[in-house]
DNA sequence: CGCGCGTTTGACGAACCTCAACACCAGTGG
DNA sequence: CCACTGGTGTTGAGGTTCGTCAAACGCGCG
């Protein structure tokens, strides 16, 4: 817990004005002052808040401004399955534009800021100006880097290898720092998401730890050995 | 070898003017009598003949008048992986389109006989009518129907049963009878397919046979139990 | 006939899941 | 304040699944 304050708190006091998916999303646009107004800040968000759920209209994107979130799904057997992860500066909930309703659910991870983009705004803003629909599509595609981790065949080490480095990855492309990553999301949730057992992630998060490619801390994540890692990782990230 | 006879003298004795893949381009197309001269027959061809190699140039699509034929890809490390199975009626080849050469090779599984589709003709056929356009994309979109079984997760047992649902399914699309399947690849052929060891291949068959799903016979598979068989296939026939 | 190939079967081991036990921690209520 | 409780994380034991290795068999072919 401590260690999430060292992360957001310092964000809390010096926070931007825009996150990173703001910025990405403004830059591009200075000239339409509107932007501003166009978001809504949202939180703080505790553990297990819901953004929307199954069902729920769909409203517009969201952005993690600060700590992280999960999108969630209910499989036929009622067995909820964890979908990604979303980090600082990623929009996420893209998936239900164009439908009336959300068929996942977005929940908080830890104590989480976010920003929500009306659709109303966002596709007025889309419509002026071509740059903004590509920006669109291309954090909409970085969405999906996340899913072929997970349907990604391989041993479970070279898995879990993957969605580390595929988190510092994505944390660097947002201007966080790659070497130590937050970890809000339980064990639960990456089993969930890896599709592996509890027990499995434990052992192996030790294991990778006796290896000297990380270092576990609570709610918290060094790498020790990004070579090493990237290296275990890489006959996944290569196929795809 | 006999029971492949069984399927393919039939068939060649009272062999009609169009196979599965023909009746269906033909059909929408009465009036443009010209298909007719579109389709060029080959065959017979032998097993373990190229109808196509990489890097052959493009010159349309194929289809398996009788028999079996693979399409095949070399991965990085130069091994050899199947990537689908074709049965009578069905179109392939179209991966390549609107390139100049194709990425895989296809190959005959026993005695086969198939349809050849210039790719002038087609593409001008195409234009012409925009059914036929249709025609080809339902079709393609079928041909990667056996891509879901490939990847599909889930345990061994189920994963071939899906396999052999599929291959029935897609044999009485054809018309065709799907309580008999000529087994005309091999064990190595379906375990590359599906990413399994060989031996694991023959030991799942000889269960599935004990559990009285299937009869396994020489180049030949009857099914036993339908429902059976489609019931421990569920969990991945429903997932997709 | 020998030879190569495909298939089957058995033995073994690695990977990973399941079950069980326990520690730890945050709530919660007395 | 403490005990209790439920969720989470870790660790060990045992079982299942499936790949690997080896051997045997059948079969077609030179």
């Amino acid at each position: 817990m401590s260690t999430v304050l060292q992360e957001t708190a310092p964000v809390q006091a010096a926070v931007p004005a825009f996150c990173g998916a703001c910025i990405h999303l403004c830059k591009c646009q200075a000239e339409q002052a509107g932007l501003t107004c166009a978001v809504e800040r949202r939180g703080p968000c505790r553990q297990g808040d819901h953004l929307y759920r199954p069902e729920t209209r769909f409203s517009g994107a969201y952005a993690v401004q600060a700590g992280m979130a999960k999108t969630v799904r209910r499989d036929s057997q009622g067995h909820e399955q964890v979908l990604a992860f979303h980090l600082p500066g990623e929009l996420f909930g893209l998936d239900a534009r164009g439908q009336r309703q959300h068929t996942n659910a977005a929940v908080a991870l830890g104590h989480t800021w976010f920003c929500h983009f009306p659709e109303t705004k966002l596709s007025k803003l889309e419509d002026d100006n071509e740059e903004i629909r590509k920006q669109l599509g291309r954090m909409t595609r970085r969405l999906r880097q996340s899913y072929r981790v997970r349907s990604a065949e391989g041993r479970a080490d070279q898995r879990l290898a993957a969605f580390i480095v595929d988190l510092c990855d994505r944390r660097v492309a947002v201007g966080l720092r790659g070497d130590r990553l937050p970890m809000l999301m339980s064990r639960i949730d990456i089993a969930s998401f890896l599709d592996m057992a509890v027990e499995t992630i434990s052992r192996l998060l030790g294991k990778l730890q006796k290896q000297g490619l990380i270092k576990v801390g609570p709610n918290q994540l060094d790498i020790i050995d990004a070579a090493g890692l990237r290296e275990l990782a890489a006959p996944l990230l290569g196929n795809l």
